[in-house]
DNA sequence: TATATATATGAATGTATATTCATATGTTCA
DNA sequence: TGAACATATGAATATACATTCATATATATA
């Protein structure tokens, strides 16, 4: 029977439990988490959550997004670029436009939350 | 009576709407959005998504994450102050050892909803 | 077919930032 | 008080990446 590792101790330094391991063997894969970490990183600029909060309102396409934002087309296009890579957006064709729109229900409660723990840790 | 605009039409060429200024209208500040990328933006890299992986099976003092994720102190100690500076974590102090956990249901919530959009979309 | 329009993209550049190294701060205990 | 330990932090460096510029691709229309 292992020993209960002691909160008032580093259990790194208790010779006697495996508490280390087992976190360790929990962990998600590296794999995963550096997706996981890849995921939010899309989320995590300026350019690219303003291209997302218009989107949540609406479809739109590229011309409207450089109107909306008053940014460079180019750099809206290598933006919209890595959320489509990132499946955060999907996009559909017609004739000379491009229109986007959020990828699906968790994109949304992303956002949702997020800015729903910005609002209360905001004085 | 405002014409709606067609979905078959880049609207912001559509002479005739408004439907572009409704929509910079109800984007959320500049200000919110950028707090909203930079809150983001902490979940979005490797190592912080692994200190928070591990926090999210218990509470873990400094040497243990550096244990478990087999970093340097330095390093993990500069990515904990990020996530604090952020809110992201909360610490306790208790003799020589900082114990660090996560702050609160959201940034749980976060990770549960990151990680299953994930598990959705990789083959 | 030639032109205009909408969008995408490669290369270059500047900026942000993760890690490392060295060292400082703070705590415990002999 | 001094030594050992846990953590924090400033500076330097290397890497990632956002934007811009120039240009390519694709579609519509005259």
């Amino acid at each position: 029977m292992k020993k209960q590792p002691s909160h008032d101790a580093c259990i790194s330094k208790c010779a006697t439990n495996d508490y280390i391991d087992q976190i360790k063997e929990h962990l998600p894969s590296d794999q995963l988490l550096l997706e996981l970490a890849n995921f939010f990183k899309v989320f995590g600029e300026h350019t690219r959550i303003r291209i997302l909060s218009a989107l949540y309102q609406r479809e739109l396409c590229v011309c409207d997004l450089v109107e909306i934002l008053e940014m460079n087309q180019s750099a809206i296009s290598h933006q919209l670029r890595v959320l489509r890579t990132s499946k955060i957006v999907r996009y559909r064709k017609e004739g000379k436009n491009v229109y986007y729109t959020l990828d699906d229900e968790h994109v949304y409660k992303l956002l949702d939350d997020g800015l729903e723990h910005i609002k209360e840790n905001s004085p």
